[in-house]
DNA sequence: CGATAATGTAGGATATATCCTACATTACTG
DNA sequence: CAGTAATGTAGGATATATCCTACATTATCG
């Protein structure tokens, strides 16, 4: 594990996960990495990489954006979440 | 560096960076990371961070959509990028 | 052309993402 | 309530992102 210290960015896996009642095994096992690495990555205790971050948007069949953030997005639906997306 | 192989996703650094001639060095030290990064992850050599990756988004203020992406994007204008990212 | 800046290549050092195993705790479901 | 699945915590092992230094090559610009 290495650092006990938070990630800037938020993530919405979870809230995902939750949703589509996926387990974190299942997903895992569905991008190819150990269970506790979901854990980890939802507990915003480490720094995934882009390429696991792909994996994982794709998944759930969403952009990078719309998983990743570096605000809250926890309370976002993904028609909010496209909007704020198309002002770039 | 380690690994020789590519990594399996694109960026627009480089474009970005001479679309608004900012020198490797000025990226690397907006964001905080050696100059040499910069280039591997230019050249597609290494999986950054997600953290890096919104680091260096933020530096072109765009979102991680318009500066990575699995699909080549080099070709593609912001505004078509816009469109490519609100279909999701 | 000549000087300086920007980029590429190489290799060693360090930090940390990810794996993996084990066990504890909490939720779910019959 | 009992049993099983899902999650949390911990710590050691390994792979690799990132740093850093050095030098070669290629652009830029006077």
């Amino acid at each position: 594990m290495g650092s006990n210290k938070q990630v800037s960015f938020h993530n919405r896996l979870k809230l995902l996960r939750t949703e589509r009642s996926v387990s974190r095994q299942t997903l895992a096992d569905a991008v190819g990495i150990h269970v506790q690495t979901v854990g980890y990555i939802e507990r915003r205790q480490y720094n995934l990489s882009l390429e696991l971050a792909f994996k994982l948007a794709a998944f759930f069949d969403l952009s990078l954006d719309s998983v990743f953030s570096t605000e809250l997005l926890d309370h976002l639906s993904n028609e909010q979440l496209k909007v704020k997306q198309s002002r770039r």
